[in-house]
DNA sequence: TCAAGTGACATACATTGCGTATGTGAAAGG
DNA sequence: CCTTTCACATACGCAATGTATGTCACTTGA
């Protein structure tokens, strides 16, 4: 039995590397689930088994995903010198990693749309927890302003994201980043007590 | 043939009434044709002779609604007693009329998965572009710090959108949104050149 | 050890829906 | 008055999802 579970889990591992690929490269509406499963070498029918229907199969790409930016994201911000600093680099590392267009097209542009708002989502909510307790921290300390901190993580995060789309689409994105890191960290900063 | 003309208008606008419904009750994907035009009173073939393919039809009603809240949103804008006042209330005014289940599930869920990054769109980018007009006059009066104006209206349109979606799927969102608000102004705040 | 059961997948089928190709009736134009 | 065009309807082909059924390896209990 435990040889079957964990060729059970490389099959599950196969076709979700190839639903990354193929929702990466033609978006999820466009990717045909026959041949998704036929480059796993596998069917539908494991499929279906394994995820339920092709929406599943979109959660368990994107919970994939999120939780790698999520651990990313956390252990750049923890090297930092101090809270503050860590929050500003968290969301740095979320525009970074956010401008991989496997990251774009996945998570921000078809995951919203067939999974319903991102706040809800078991990944992304760990990731907001994780910036709101730092921002509570940050008040504690009189760091930062009595503010919302449930509120205040959203909206870093919103910002955050949205500039990784928004930088992707533009001419240059790689000349953009600084002067849109830069705005980001003013933006910030309004919750500051002194600035 | 200025009555046929007439008469082709009130087709497509009869489709595009019928479209933002079923967009908005079933989501684009869910959504079928037959059933949206024949509600319309027409069939599948005005629907291709207008619009060319369901993403157009997608395409018009996106705009449309997106105009609508452009323009709702400058001229709330324009009441305000100054120009960062006004910055404010426009962001605000996104965030409500963002709480219309219609524009969540059309514009900010579906849109961007079928039609691409919103900063494209060219009603989004209009109101992209007033935003940034206004900044760039504040920063002239020495109002906001100098920042680079295209991307600080992008970073506050994104949190003002993402604010929306994560309050209309909280628990009680009038009870939030005085909150939401007061982040967004005290982010917001984050461009002044004196808190 | 062997018969029955279960689980993981494959195969076959039915349904639905998009896009296109073709048809039609009415208005415009010469 | 005839013809051409245009706005839309009808008919068809194709593709893709989900489900129902089949199959085979492996486990389990007597």
């Amino acid at each position: 039995m435990s040889i079957r579970l964990t060729k059970m889990a490389e099959n599950r591992e196969k076709l979700i590397a190839a639903a990354r690929r193929a929702f990466a490269e033609q978006g999820y509406a466009a990717a045909s689930m026959d041949t998704l499963t036929a480059e796993a070498g596998l069917t539908r029918g494991a499929l279906y088994h394994n995820f339920g229907d092709k929406r599943g199969l979109l959660a368990a790409v994107v919970d994939q995903i999120d939780s790698e930016m999520a651990d990313y994201a956390k252990s750049v911000g923890a090297k930092a010198e101090n809270a503050w600093l860590g929050l500003l680099a968290e969301g740095a590392a979320y525009i970074e990693k956010a401008l991989d267009p496997e990251v774009q097209r996945i998570v921000l542009l078809d995951g919203p749309s067939v999974l319903g708002d991102p706040s809800q989502w078991p990944s992304q909510n760990k990731c907001l927890q994780s910036t709101r307790s730092t921002i509570e921290k940050l008040i504690e300390n009189g760091i930062v302003k009595p503010v919302d901190a449930e509120a205040a993580a959203m909206l870093l995060n919103g910002a955050a994201l949205n500039a990784a789309l928004w930088l992707a689409s533009s001419a240059n994105p790689q000349a953009m980043l600084p002067k849109t890191l830069e705005a980001f960290n003013l933006l910030a900063s309004g919750f500051l007590v002194k600035g």
